[in-house]
DNA sequence: CTGTATCCCTGAGGATACTG
DNA sequence: CAGTATCCTCAGGGATACAG
């Protein structure tokens, strides 16, 4: 398929075909979707090794991200009849394909958080960009 | 900068530079962000023409995203002393190349927003994936 | 036109306890 | 081990009114 440049010219913003980044955006704009997906990029892992593998993230959290994924057909989940129960997720090739654009984002930051940070610094001495401060008594 | 998948091997979940992921998120991982960067991309706009090609965004939202986008950097805010005020947005160099990575993203949902749809459609009438739905009476 | 200031509500998501 | 079921908090963000 073609690039969405391609589709519309450069001198005209996107009528209503801001979905597509909606559309991302309601895919992997969540918290821990991208989290769970590049941390299966390198290889299958279980619940528990997702668990531990992904600081912070809650059981609710991580089941319901991967259900999520795996409707969208992202990932596979395999039940191993076991007696301790192993259940194991992997990349579908979608779920790859995605994993090759979150890279490309994690490359961009990669390579650009230091100029942000700085930008930011700046911002702060300079006053540029700020929330208004509180001048001045509280209303009340 | 190296390819953040040239920093560590291929079979090696990263260890805890989730925080890539993380920061990409926080920047751009909000409702609006995305939609304005993307928006701006084909030319510099003003705060109304924005408020008019972002459907459903309030001023609230659009004023807090410009703000936060200035502040690290990524547009550059130009008031004219004019007679009705006017104020143009467009992006820096720095945001131009955030808006490739974005593009990138938006072309992954192009391609494959199709066949997500159908692998959902599909896990509906399976069951894949799916919440657990009510069985029998509620508990109370 | 270009924003600020408030109020308020929804829902994402954390903590905790329980189950097959 | 691999989840479910609940409860509850908190902050993102919409609506509205006001200001330079």
């Amino acid at each position: 398929m073609a690039s969405v440049r391609q589709l519309r010219g450069p001198c005209q913003a996107w009528p209503e075909d801001s979905s597509f980044i909606r559309e991302v955006l309601d895919r992997i704009g969540d918290k821990w979707t991208m989290l769970v997906v590049s941390t299966l990029g390198a290889e299958p892992l279980r619940y528990s090794d997702l668990q531990a593998s992904i600081p912070g993230i809650s059981q609710r959290m991580l089941t319901q991200t991967l259900k999520h994924l795996e409707r969208d057909g992202l990932l596979t989940r395999t039940a191993y009849a076991e007696v301790p129960p192993r259940v194991e997720y992997e990349l579908t090739d979608l779920g790859r394909s995605l994993l090759d654009a979150v890279m490309a984002m994690a490359d961009w930051a990669a390579a650009h958080h230091n100029e942000i940070a700085s930008n930011r610094a700046a911002s702060q001495e300079t006053g540029v960009g700020r929330e208004r401060a509180r001048t001045g008594a509280p209303t009340r």
